[in-house]
DNA sequence: AAGGCTCGCAACCGCTCGATT
DNA sequence: AAATCGAGCGGTTGCGAGCCT
């Protein structure tokens, strides 16, 4: 089709490449779906996966007939359709052995999850993400900083294996005695430095100055705790009435409260 | 009731590595 | 030895649900 205008052809031949690009990227956008995944592909994917195994991702995408490239396939099969995926919050005695791989290996989440039958490396990152950096980020610490990590063994690591060895008096279960905690919790000899180090570091977050956010100045107290702490001469109590509460910061107080276990505001309440 | 905000999770992306050809 | 491909990994993004104002 051509006008009287050279200026109107080109106008109508950008319209046409317009178009033509639009056509092309609408049927590029049919030929790979992306997104979230629906009922009828998981069932698609999982009738495939049973009949002929998984692997070959990207040839096992298209003999299943979905229009996924075999990548998605792969992280939707290994995330959320395998069998064996177990769903749900992750229980103290998970959360404990993530923080302490976590300190040991960084962020190998595909190895960490390794040591955790079950869960994804997608779901222990995501909960690293989610639950550890944002109490980094309100600490003024960084996730992966020493002293974070040492704040973690030295606080939130003993009240998890207060919880599993309370839940396990309560529920009469074996799922992790006292010799397994131990070993998680690196103590060489069972004497209190570390939690007089604690104190030291309560006082400081006692100490900050706006009560709404916690600085730190000196974090050595912190490192220097060798980790050796009486698991059995720190309670819960003994935290919160030495001063580990922070306006806008209930870490403990909502993990502890999440399943009815403590909860740290009202004992605080009381302290007052 | 509605709009904005936050959070958690599923999914995507870019990169690397190892096996195969 | 180089190229290609599949698989895996870690970082990042997008979206929906719930909460708040």
């Amino acid at each position: 089709m051509k006008t009287e205008n050279p200026a109107d052809d080109n106008l109508i031949n950008i319209s046409n490449n317009n178009n033509r690009i639009q056509q092309e990227d609408q049927e590029a956008a049919e030929e790979v779906r992306r997104g979230p995944w629906t009922l009828e592909e998981d069932n698609l994917l999982i009738h495939y996966v049973a009949c002929h195994g998984e692997g070959r991702w990207n040839f096992l995408a298209k003999s299943a007939g979905l229009k996924r490239n075999g990548k998605s396939c792969r992280l939707r099969w290994l995330n959320y359709l395998k069998p064996d995926i177990k769903r749900g919050n992750l229980s103290p005695q998970e959360q404990l052995l993530i923080l302490e791989l976590h300190s040991k290996w960084g962020n190998r989440w595909s190895k960490i999850a390794a040591h955790l039958p079950g869960r994804t490396d997608n779901e222990i990152k995501n909960y690293w993400r989610t639950r550890v950096q944002k109490q980094a980020r309100q600490l003024n610490m960084e996730a992966n900083s020493q002293s974070f990590i040492d704040a973690i063994r030295c606080f939130y690591m003993p009240r998890l294996v207060q919880k599993i060895e309370q839940n396990s008096i309560d529920h009469h279960t074996t799922a992790m005695n006292t010799d397994q905690v131990s070993h998680i919790i690196p103590s060489s000899n069972k004497d209190t430095s570390c939690s007089n180090t604690s104190l030291e570091f309560q006082d400081q977050l006692t100490n900050s100055k706006d009560g709404s956010s916690i600085v730190l100045d000196d974090i050595n107290s912190v490192n220097s705790c060798n980790y050796d702490m009486d698991l059995g001469s720190m309670s819960a109590s003994d935290m919160l009435f030495s001063g580990c509460h922070v306006e806008g910061n209930d870490w403990l107080a909502n993990d502890m409260a999440e399943d009815g276990m403590w909860v740290l505001d009202e004992l605080w309440q009381f302290r007052k």
